[in-house]
DNA sequence: CCTATTTCGACTAGAAAAGTCAAGATGGCT
DNA sequence: AGCCATCTTGACTTTTCTAGTCGAAATAGG
């Protein structure tokens, strides 16, 4: 029941991205650093993500990295699909691809694995990295500007 | 956010003890057959299980194993911890060994991945096993006989 | 004593995870 | 145009885990 460190760095180098506001793109070596992540792996994970349509890159000197959609428009729970595969506990409970086991119709644990699917992506579909942020900029400045009218 | 095959034969071997109740042990064979359980793995299986106290095993003739305690004390959950390890999404937030990650406190994830071990804990360790026979009984009899006055 | 059965530990093939590396393509800057 | 930092690609390695297998010993009942 655990994420691969893939993933996790996945979901690291988005984060940092939706962090860095600036207009410039985000440097590999920079994510890499804020966020501990051996910098030749990165690579190869920005490089699935921008397949996945989630970051974009510009190459050249003063090139790097960004998001291609607005922070509040990506979940935890997409990165950790499609890094990782179906978000399930048995294969036979997924939503997106759900495989047959050998016991078809009369398997005594299809709805008890499909309550657990469910509670975990009851959590990670409905947290976005605009969510994470705001959480962290709660629990570090004590309150949180709203710039909202 | 998977289970091992491990893990999930385990969990069926001790479903197919709790539905077997008469007071003779249940050999290994028969549980391999009923579950489709690779015979040998299974052995391996069940001797950790033994170790962890959840089942008993009589050698000899006529020997197999039965359940150290009775189907409504034994929790999915506790099957799968002793089994697969921690149930966490990732190792900093495991309740029986935390491990502290390169972020220590500063972690912007802690309380994310907090609320993904809480929801798998809330399902897993509140389901025993004869929360689930009685699920299936009812799903396939459509009724249950109740034996409380 | 004999036999069926459990028990135990060692062993292994294959896959997946985690990370590394080198060489080439690209784009901004001077 | 030429330089250089940077991205891009794909192949490669190393380590760890999974999912078993196997053989021999121990044991209990008849």
């Amino acid at each position: 029941m655990s994420v691969s460190s893939k993933c996790y760095y996945a979901i690291r180098a988005i984060y940092a991205l939706a962090e860095h506001t600036t207009p410039e793109p985000m440097k590999i070596a920079d994510i890499a650093q804020k966020e501990l992540i051996p910098i030749r792996f990165l690579e190869v994970i920005l490089g699935q993500l921008k397949g996945g349509g989630f970051v974009q890159s510009r190459r050249g000197a003063e090139g790097g990295y960004r998001l291609a959609k607005p922070a509040d428009q990506i979940t935890i729970g997409e990165i950790m699909r499609y890094v990782d595969g179906p978000i399930a506990p048995v294969d036979c409970v997924s939503q997106s691809r759900p495989k047959e086991c050998a016991f078809h119709g009369e398997c005594s644990f299809f709805g008890f694995w499909g309550r657990v699917r469910q509670a975990i992506s009851d959590v990670v579909d409905k947290t976005t990295f605009a969510d994470l942020i705001k959480e962290n900029q709660e629990r570090k400045g004590g309150y949180v500007r709203d710039w909202t009218i």
